[in-house]
DNA sequence: ATGGTGGAAAGTCCA
């Protein structure tokens, strides 16, 4: 029948300066399925070899120089691997890998941060994330098993958030961004770390700057959907914290979704 | 305090 599996995402802004985080998290965690965001490398500077040796034999990767960047790193085999939106030509941003493993489609977003409400790079966000609801749209059913994770650069709702009040209408809050995110969860996708955590404020990233981790000012952006008929499966949705903790972290942590 | 910190890459851009 089905294989037991778990499926993480981690931004870990630059593959290159996290390499030996992502090794030791990948150890001791064994996660089966691993989204990440941010490699920030070229596809000729991906370490493939040293991730195989991990025990990820199945690997896709997406870069770009400087920025971005999407990987997915696989125990079981990946089929029907797609780099890019369908409509990327024009778009050299390296935000999006999607592969099926398992018999479940899983799609890895980098959605645009959006760098201040109003800015060109915020109408690029909105319309990133209508290419992404064109993408999802007519494969999202409730029979088809699939995942939709990443970096959403958007708080879904206000208890994801460490200040409602300050963060209100602000940059990953703002009504835009979260009526685009909503329309495609609507399009029948679970989000199985708050439907089991109703009021948990737990969160995903937090700033560099201002000592925003040790202030507890974070925000969880780093969102894993599932279809009704994965969300039936899923046993567990763990923000794995204490990584963030870690000499020179990524500003983000893992979050790791299990299925049965 | 239009700042702050970190990464890429070598002066800024991006988050």
């Amino acid at each position: 029948m089905t294989t037991p599996f778990s499926v993480a995402t981690w931004n870990v802004n630059s593959l290159r300066a996290r390499i030996d985080h992502v090794l030791q998290w990948l150890k001791e965690s064994g996660v089966d399925v691993v989204c990440l965001q941010e490699t920030k490398m070229t596809d000729d500077r991906f370490p493939a070899d040293v991730l195989r040796e991990a025990g990820y034999e199945h690997l896709v990767w997406h870069g770009q120089p400087t920025y971005n960047g999407v990987a997915i790193l696989s125990r079981y085999p990946l089929e029907d691997i797609q780099t890019g939106l369908p409509d990327d030509e024009d778009d050299p941003q390296a935000r999006y890998v999607s592969a099926t493993v398992l018999g479940v489609e899983v799609h890895n977003v980098y959605v645009p941060n959006g760098q201040a409400v109003g800015s060109d790079k915020f109408h690029y966000k909105l319309r990133w994330l209508e290419r992404l609801h064109q993408r999802l749209q007519g494969r999202v059913s409730a029979e088809r098993p699939l995942i939709l994770c990443g970096d959403m650069n958007i708080a879904p709702d206000d208890v994801d958030v460490w200040d409602p009040f300050v963060m209100d209408g602000q940059l990953l809050c703002h009504p835009e961004e979260r009526r685009r995110l909503e329309a495609i969860r609507a399009l029948g996708l679970r989000d199985g770390f708050r439907e089991r955590n109703p009021f948990a404020s737990a969160f995903s990233w937090w700033d560099y700057r201002q000592r925003g981790f040790e202030r507890n000012h974070g925000v969880r952006i780093d969102l894993i959907y599932a279809s009704e008929a994965l969300h039936t499966r899923c046993t567990d949705v763990s923000i794995h914290r204490h990584v963030r903790s870690w000499e020179r972290p990524s500003d983000h942590c893992p979050v790791v979704a299990t299925f049965e």
